[in-house]
DNA sequence: TGACACCTGGGT
DNA sequence: ACCCAGGTGTCA
């Protein structure tokens, strides 16, 4: 399968490679979004994805809160929704229509980012970021939570301490390990942060199974919602009592961001 | 280290 | 009609 005829719907999705001040030039373009190439692998690391084309061009995606690759088959067009910014088609070695690929992202926070190779994906762009976090082991992510004096909350978004841990995973990861989030990482035991690993890793796969948790107006290309926010333990929740110990739970802004806790059951 | 900007649509 | 959430880049 290739991709050929990019479509671009809003120039300003593509971003510059991390520390430059310039997208690539407009008669680069379509070049650089992948056009007429061949998607060799797909790469995920924390909140961003990659496409490697067979030729070595890369194009990556940070997917911000609503950014999302959609795919559709079928050699008919595809109906136009709002917030696609940009369409490939895809074709068969006979140059025949296969789908369609579409970038969508309503909220814009997210990007597309062209490389020119997988060394400048992982030497520039992604350098920065902690392990993913469904990948590192126990010794790492404790030793990595626990550097400098941020409350463990801080510590979890931080994407260069840890990579793909979002406010709402945060949230209900400390709560299943008993933790309140201000509390100093450098302060809480090794044993204490070993949970905080499993229950980042059993919340972040549990959500995954269920579809995730959808911002309100997420749907898949099923039209269905993510199923995780029904599961949603402390999120969101404030104000309510906590389903294990009756408390209130109370919500107030961590690391810059609303964060809800159960007082009763988080120490 | 933190506040602010970006953007949209659902909730009020 | 207004407020707010989310992730991350940028600035003070």
């Amino acid at each position: 399968m290739r991709l050929t005829r990019v479509q671009v719907r809003r120039v300003d999705v593509i971003k510059p490679v991390k520390g430059r001040r310039t997208a690539v030039r407009a008669d680069q373009r379509k070049r650089s979004l992948l056009e007429g190439g061949r998607i060799a692998s797909v790469l995920r690391h924390g909140k961003r994805l990659a496409l490697v084309a067979e030729d070595g061009r890369v194009l990556e995606f940070g997917l911000g809160m609503s950014g999302h690759l959609e795919y559709s088959e079928g050699i008919r067009g595809r109906p136009e929704q709002p917030h696609e910014h940009l369409r490939w088609r895809l074709e068969d070695s006979g140059g025949r229509a296969r789908g369609m690929l579409v970038w969508r992202d309503p909220r814009r926070f997210g990007g597309v980012t062209p490389l020119p190779s997988l060394g400048d994906l992982r030497e520039r762009q992604w350098s920065h970021l902690g392990p993913d976090a469904l990948e590192v082991g126990e010794r790492g992510f404790i030793t990595r939570l626990k550097e400098g004096n941020a409350p463990i909350k801080a510590r979890l978004l931080n994407q260069t301490v840890l990579a793909g841990v979002g406010n709402i995973y945060a949230d209900e990861a400390l709560f299943r390990a008993g933790i309140n989030p201000v509390r100093k990482a450098s302060r809480i035991s090794s044993s204490r942060l070993g949970s905080l690993h499993r229950a980042v890793r059993a919340v972040l796969s549990e959500a995954i199974r269920a579809g995730g948790s959808s911002i309100r107006t997420f749907r898949d290309p099923e039209g269905r919602m993510g199923g995780f926010q029904e599961s949603h333990a402390v999120y969101g929740r404030q104000g309510e009592r906590c389903g294990q110990c009756r408390t209130l739970i109370r919500a107030r802004t961590v690391g810059g961001r609303t964060t809800a806790w159960c007082p009763g059951c988080q120490l």
